[in-house]
RNA sequence: GGGGACGUAGUUAAGCUGGUUAUAACGCCGGCCUGUCACGCCGGAGGCCGCGGGUUCAAAUCCCGUCGUUCCCGCCA
């Protein structure tokens, strides 16, 4: 039996005898004495053999699983490790059991090796990668977070509570993964995209506050911060305003931080309103952890005019970044890959300036003249050796193109210190949007809450409403996001008749919501946090993939597993399922 | 759906303006080694150069297609 784990052996346990087990992490064979790295998921403890007692010690490589018991022995003062926990001491072995050999492995799992195997061969051996201490580590965070965000939310009263994973297609919002039913032919379940609507139900059933670590599913296609299956804490409060959601929330994310992070100062979370953000920083979720604020132009800006190359043929507007000591680091090559991100992004010129002590540079056809630069100077602060980006376009493509830029010097002028935290909330979103059909859509979901004094626009003007919604964002990354709902039949079957639903559509999609409605709903709001991406950012990762333990490839599919994977006909035939597609 | 990068021993890479037997490191196998911790030294095995087609006297190398991994846009109520 294993006395010990390999983490906690040290001086004061020189001369116990104990039973040690794990992973050859490391064999240092030298012939008359082995010494064996021994790893479990808490530590490394080293250990040494004599094959001259125990011949097998020879024979060991890395990997293996074995059993070994000894003592533990003080390491000679000269051989003592001070970056390794267990380094003052060593276990001397007097038996060594193999338990299970290793294969030849495709990649070191041991620290230290320059070979980084390829995704494809880490996906393939995913059970090995999670060995190695940096994917270990990842999981364990996520374990600790999972953790700390459950006791926080049952210290507030939020109850656990699980909904369906076998829910009904809501096609409004992203591609579904559906179904079959095989009792009920030719019908289908879909995969809850959310569980959003259970959750406002749980809210009419009175349960007053619930939460739910709960997978979700997209089938969409994939990024970094994207996978098919995703995990949501989610969460809904009864008898809340707006204010009350934001205030409990950053309570609990606060208080999970501080719990999580041992040098975090609780700094309250920055609040900005949609128009704000756009108008600023040219994106609705804005990477906080630097300035780089976005400007207007206008023509009293220009003290001789707008220059020619700054008049758009239609209706033009100019933004300006101002980036600090950079005029030395941006050559032709880089300028010209920053305009095409600008016009990629809808913007149609950007220009630059370089603000030299002497004369400007500037890509503007017949310069800037000095009492411009003058009022420049002033109104944004400029010293020598700073540069502006002067984007001409049209809002809000222009706001969103110039925020595709301010993010991209941002990476290349190093300012996203990935151990630097930057939280606000975003609120005040529009209501609704227009889609590529320009039918009005909802922004959020049609369960969204407009603002009080915005329920008379619905009818008239619904573009100019906005919602009760709010988006937590983190570093530029969108980790939460909800709203306080409609909890009002009629304010309810206004926002789908606005959406252009038919009385028929309305009451085969939604008739059970708007039924329950009826029957004594308390004001309610929420907020569902994508908690993949809240682990990745917290354990300073860049693809939630990271900190998946069997995440899927860019595709979809599993290396490791092989799926999806084709059907026989005479298996789907169950599910009253014919297959256009012939199985390879 | 669109655009970019990559694919060569078990692994990671070099070779790519075509030309002898495709190179290195780590790993693996054998030998030596009592204080290693990226142990060291000596020797060895290991290749459908992703797959298919084309150009050529000759293709890892050039061209076309395809598959896979990845990053971005679209998409993600």
């Amino acid at each position: 039996m294993r006395s010990h784990r390999l983490h906690s052996l040290r001086r004061q346990d020189v001369g116990k005898t104990v039973e040690l087990n794990g992973w050859a992490n490391k064999v240092r064979n030298l012939g008359k004495m082995v010494f064996v790295d021994l790893r479990d998921r808490w530590g490394i403890t080293q250990v040494v053999l004599d094959p001259a007692t125990i011949p097998i010690a020879s024979q060991l490589r890395a990997e293996w699983v074995i059993a070994i018991s000894g003592e533990v022995i003080a390491r000679p003062t000269n051989m003592v490790r001070k970056d390794i926990a267990t380094g003052e001491i060593e276990v001397s072995a007097t038996t060594c059991q193999v338990i299970s050999e290793a294969a030849e492995l495709p990649f070191p799992i041991a620290d230290g090796s320059k070979i980084e195997p390829s995704d494809t061969t880490r996906f393939t051996y995913r059970y090995l990668d999670l060995r190695r201490a940096k994917l270990k580590e990842n999981i364990i965070a996520r374990s600790t977070l999972t953790r700390l965000f459950r006791q926080e939310f049952e210290n507030h009263d939020f109850l656990d509570i699980e909904t369906p994973m076998l829910y009904k297609s809501t096609p409004e919002g992203a591609q579904e993964f559906i179904v079959p039913s095989r009792v009920q032919a030719g019908n289908f379940y879909a995969l809850p995209q959310s569980p959003q609507v259970f959750k406002q139900l749980l809210m009419i059933a009175g349960f007053d506050r619930y939460y739910q670590i709960v997978k979700t599913f997209r089938d969409e296609d994939l990024r970094a911060d994207r996978q098919p299956e995703f995990t949501q804490i989610d969460c809904e409060m009864s008898f809340v305003d707006q204010e009350q959601v934001l205030e409990t929330i950053e309570a609990i994310v606060q208080k999970v931080l501080q719990q999580y992070l041992p040098d975090y100062q609780p700094t309250p979370f920055m609040r900005l309103t949609y128009d704000d953000a756009m108008q600023h920083y040219g994106s609705d979720k804005p990477d906080l952890r630097y300035d780089l604020r976005l400007h207007r132009l206008d023509a009293k800006d220009f003290v001789d005019g707008i220059p020619d190359a700054l008049v758009a043929e239609e209706a033009g507007e100019l933004v300006v970044i101002a980036a600090r000591s950079c005029a030395e680091k941006y050559s032709r090559k880089r300028l010209d890959a920053l305009q095409s991100l600008f016009m990629q992004a809808g913007g149609k010129r950007l220009a630059w300036c370089k603000v030299l002590a002497d004369e400007w540079k500037t890509s503007i056809r017949g310069g800037i003249s000095a009492a411009t630069q003058a009022v420049l100077r002033t109104k944004l602060a400029l010293q020598t050796g700073d540069m502006l980006f002067i984007g001409l376009g049209a809002s809000p493509v222009l706001l969103t193109a110039m925020g595709t830029v301010r993010q991209h010097l941002a990476v290349e002028l190093e300012l996203t210190d990935p151990s630097q935290f930057k939280w606000a909330w975003i609120t005040d979103f529009p209501l609704f949007e227009r889609n590529d059909a320009g039918e009005l859509a909802s922004m959020h979901h049609p369960f969204t809450m407009p603002r009080e004094q915005d329920l008379p626009l619905l009818g008239v003007q619904p573009l100019e409403a906005k919602a009760q919604a709010h988006d937590l964002v983190l570093n530029g990354v969108e980790v939460a996001g909800g709203s306080i709902r409609i909890h009002r039949p009629d304010v309810q079957a206004q926002v789908f008749t606005a959406l252009g639903l038919s009385q028929q559509e309305i009451d085969s999609k939604f008739g059970f919501l708007l039924q329950a409605l009826r029957y004594g709903t308390p004001p309610h709001g929420g907020i569902a946090f994508g908690f993949d991406r809240l682990v990745m950012l917290l354990t300073g990762n860049s693809s939630i993939r990271e900190v998946i333990a069997f995440p899927k490839t860019y595709k979809g599919t599993c290396l490791m597993t092989s799926s999806p994977s084709p059907l026989a006909q005479e298996l789907l035939a169950p599910y009253h399922i014919k297959s256009l597609v012939k199985p390879p």
